[in-house]
DNA sequence: CCCTTTTCACCTAGGTGGTAAGAT
DNA sequence: ATCTTACCACCTAGGTGAAAAGGG
């Protein structure tokens, strides 16, 4: 999912908000090495207001431009990958997807959905945290993990696309959204 | 489920064994009390075969008949809960549901599901395993877990199914058939 | 003859953006 | 004017038994 991140991420890449919740696309993964196989770990992501303010789409120029402080922010949440806690070994077998975690606009969720304001830009956050087996283990806790974030997976947040070319990429990249193909340009 | 189960026994279960693996209708699926909330456990089901016998349907008796010794018996699989292990609180949170688990009859299936011969009996077999933090937790381990087996979720491993009235209840209780239902029974 | 395999139409379950109506 | 909601047709993904073909 690299390159395609990144293909995103040069046009500005949108994520839709719902009540219900709305998965991510493209889909976070990651690909881990250097664990313990032995040692259990468990992995989460969190997102992180990337600025202190609220934005606008101007069509006529088809940019984002700011538009005043940040909305009060929303319940800071964490999504634990559902495999958690597992074996360094099990996380290392194969590429780690997060394609059960959803975006909300609804503050008062109460589905464990990671809540966001609509118009405001985004870093998702990965978390890599060691189960340490110590029984003072709190003493420990400060270097028992470790944490990533990749720039090119910044957003912003959106209850209906507004970027044209953001909406054609998913309609392009994303399975779920064939419906709405017409020519036969190659799949991504 | 329980009285579904019931029903079925009544008429002789039959489950369906497929070259890739069919999931069982009904899924067996147990409601679990008196578990240390705190501690972990592993959830898995194996299936013992009933007798050493080999079938065959008598279509003018609708019965079964006896039709000589048990084939060799195929690998004995386990199929261990997907979510193992998890603490015992979050098995007692709801009812633990074995969907996911898959019959075949192909004896070199590589997808781990359980194996078993078409044409014999076979008795689900659920197991609750505690996972013992103690260092020297091999010393325990026959105490360390509790079998259980529910005599009405005994079946015949079929190809296809032999008796019409098991047809017409899977077709009335499984909602992936309803597309073979035509009046308008109440459904079950 | 008895049993198994393959393919299929028809479902469940749920993830898409479009669209029009609603809200502020 | 700007943003949000609800509903929809259209997909992916995969679980059904029927039916016909295949195998010993």
């Amino acid at each position: 999912m690299g390159s395609l991140w990144e293909e995103f991420n040069r046009l500005g890449t949108e994520m839709i908000v719902t009540k219900a919740g709305r998965r991510m696309f493209p889909t976070f993964q990651v690909k881990l090495s250097g664990l313990d196989p032995l040692a259990d770990y468990v992995l989460l992501m969190d997102f992180v207001p990337l600025d202190d303010k609220r934005y606008r789409y101007a069509f006529h120029s088809s940019s984002w431009l700011a538009a005043g402080r940040a909305d009060p922010a929303a319940p800071g949440r964490v999504h634990f990958h559902p495999d958690s806690p597992a074996k360094g070994a099990q996380w290392m077998r194969q590429i780690v997807s997060f394609d059960k975690l959803k975006l909300t606009n609804n503050l008062l969720d109460d589905n464990g959905h990671i809540i966001l304001n609509s118009m405001h830009r985004y870093q998702p956050r990965f978390h890599v945290v060691f189960v340490d087996p110590r029984r003072d283990s709190e003493r420990f806790a400060h270097q028992n993990f470790k944490s990533f974030s990749f720039p090119e997976t910044q957003f912003m947040a959106v209850t209906a696309y507004q970027n044209h070319r953001i909406t054609q990429l998913k309609i392009a990249s994303n399975p779920f959204a064939k419906g709405f193909r017409d020519g036969d340009p190659e799949p991504w």
